[in-house]
DNA sequence: TAGCGCATGTAACGCGTTACATGATTAC
DNA sequence: GTAATCATGTAACGCGTTACATGCGCTA
């Protein structure tokens, strides 16, 4: 299960609530993997009895009390040999590729607008990334070895990003005036 | 459930066996949905109940009987209306990038060594991408509707395997000689 | 004679999504 | 007074993976 990973990932930094981490999985690392909160707080029910992590009670008056999770050796320990294994690359899902193999059985207007609408998310996710490079990953060769990763990650998005907008000029031009 | 969908975009062009349909997901269309031969008979007996899809059975010595699945007119309305909906992009799940947010706390000599394998399989990939747009999609312009389409998702298959080298090369220098 | 291709399936399990549930505080 | 934020969870269901199972014919 690699979402315990990614918690892991997470918990490098600071410990953080589920609540926190939820927040997190919304942002930075969320742009490489999403989890819904109630998907959390299972995996880090799981890794609880798995002794990679322990929960430290914050008691709060007129609010749920805390768990801050933090990572235990025995994390660091599986933490560690996940990234030195070699993973299989995700599967590929993508229905906007399939929907293309509709072309000249559908009709294809509203798949036209569909990649309009997907080239507009794509900007605005561009947008962002673009941003948060700007402001802190300014040379990358300077970064300290704890950011040089996230900036990687980082630059793959934008890349990602800018590669799509290629593709959504390409494909609106090939398919214009088809319907 | 867009597996249903993508077994009935198989089906738009020729009648097919289950057994067929996986391997078809092995290529062509599986570069942008996959799914293994249990999901695939599941799945033909869901839509079988749902009436989208017929099955006639060709009686065979010495093999099983062959189920060749077509579609019916409700499976082509339900397949149509899927293609004219806007579907939500897909998930995110990359663990190479998640690991990257692990460099400068973990040995990154194996990262480093997943990331040149990754490289391998994507120039791989790439090669068959080429190959397959050289033998038959020489003019997209030129191409009848329906080979359009398909077209498209072909690029989009070869740009994001260029930018992923890209982004190996970058990444590879960057990380070299830091663990 | 061992393995691959053809052709079909079942069963168990785990991951992911959606819906539901609580309840105080703060900002508009 | 309405919505958002903080903070935690449960339950049902569906999708996806892995392992297991059968059995003939062909080729190396």
């Amino acid at each position: 299960m690699a979402l315990s990973h990614a918690i892991m990932t997470a918990l490098l930094e600071e410990d953080l609530t589920g609540y926190d981490l939820a927040k997190k999985f919304d942002t930075s690392l969320g742009f490489f993997w999403q989890a819904s909160h109630q998907q959390i707080y299972q995996d880090l029910k799981k890794m609880l009895e798995k002794g990679w992590l322990q929960a430290n009670t914050v008691e709060q008056s007129a609010k749920p009390n805390k768990n801050i999770y933090a990572l235990t050796d025995a994390g660091r320990i599986e933490l560690d040999e996940w990234v030195a294994s070699a993973t299989k690359p995700s599967k590929v899902k993508e229905d906007l590729y399939v929907k293309l193999y509709n072309v000249g059985h559908s009709d294809c207007s509203p798949l036209i607008d569909e990649i309009k609408q997907r080239k507009a998310s794509a900007e605005n996710q561009l947008a962002l990334y673009r941003k948060i490079r700007h402001r802190h990953y300014g040379k990358p060769s300077a970064l300290p070895a704890t950011r040089k990763g996230i900036y990687l990650a980082l630059l793959a998005g934008i890349r990602q990003q800018e590669m799509f907008l290629g593709w959504c000029d390409e494909a609106l031009a090939l398919l214009d005036g088809l319907d």
